[in-house]
DNA sequence: ACACCTTCGTTCGAATTTGAACAACAGGAG
DNA sequence: CTCCTGTTGTTCAAATTCGAACGAAGGTGT
């Protein structure tokens, strides 16, 4: 009758939270893009690297593990490590087990930014995100969003 | 003791949740964009201007409105609308009530490539979002997420 | 009618993002 | 060792995005 050509629609409960999951993203970007940009003269992505490497061992990423964690294209990242660099928020290394391998670190100065804007970028993720939900809204959205991030992961990889 | 001069960091279900929200968005926004591109050649934020419009009231919305239903910027707005147009998909028309006014209206083009678009597109976000979660999962985060944006729209607009 | 403040859409330059193409290298099968 | 395939990071051109500045017009109060 209806579902041999027709693709399933969405219902309105389906509809409300894909819509809620859009604007709510892009919503939240534009403004910690922009919070961002006016405390530290960083972007968004910026900031994300910086806090990528703080957190990872040595305060320091290969390339394409840092795209991956970041969920960039690899000229991306290129292009912005490049400016980190020029701030000398990052510095280049080369990979001791791999020629070709390029590791990005934490120089002292991107450890002293990243501590410098961290606290305004928590507190206002808390103010617009956080706090608005509950703490069961919290598990819930942390638990099915991990496991949209866990599918499309896979999907990528084959 | 702790909370005089420092902010209160996420706790891990937080960070959670944070974490998932951003790392989902992005895999998402790629996968879809990657998708729309092969499959229709257009954009996702063109999409999503054919959607707003066919959804409107005569297949038409003035700009600002459209810019607000999309998230976006003015100039980023003229600029796809123009693109849209070029491909005949989207005309201009100007505003009866309003000489400034300038109003986007889906051509039978545009109806025709949203009809085309749109199959593939819903059963991907099904694919990827609404079947990966569960009905519960869905009600939560349609609510979540409803508040979340309502928070950030009152923000914008003292 | 007048000044004043806001809104509308566009233009402009600068910054960013992407995918494709590329050269150099890694790793394994034979 | 040698070929072959996959990876790595960069470069490049093209497309997109944004904010600020702009001219033009609406709307209000006096």
């Amino acid at each position: 009758m209806s579902s041999l050509n027709e693709p399933r629609w969405l219902d309105q409960d389906e509809m409300a939270a894909w819509r809620g999951f859009v604007v709510a993203s892009n919503l939240l970007n534009r403004r910690l893009e922009r919070q961002l940009k006016e405390d530290s003269g960083l972007s968004h992505q910026q900031y994300e690297i910086l806090v990528h490497l703080s957190a990872a061992p040595g305060d320091s990423l290969r390339m394409t593990e840092l795209a991956d964690k970041l969920v960039t294209s690899k000229s991306g990242l290129t292009y912005q490590v490049t400016q980190l660099e020029r701030t000398g928020l990052v510095a280049r290394r080369s990979c001791p087990s791999d020629v070709r391998g390029v590791i990005a670190e934490l120089t002292d100065q991107g450890r002293e930014m990243l501590r410098q804007a961290a606290p305004g970028h928590v507190a206002l993720v808390r103010e617009l995100l956080i706090d608005v939900l509950t703490r069961e809204q919290l598990a819930v959205l942390a638990e099915g969003l991990g496991a949209v991030s866990a599918r499309l992961r896979q999907d990528e990889t084959p």
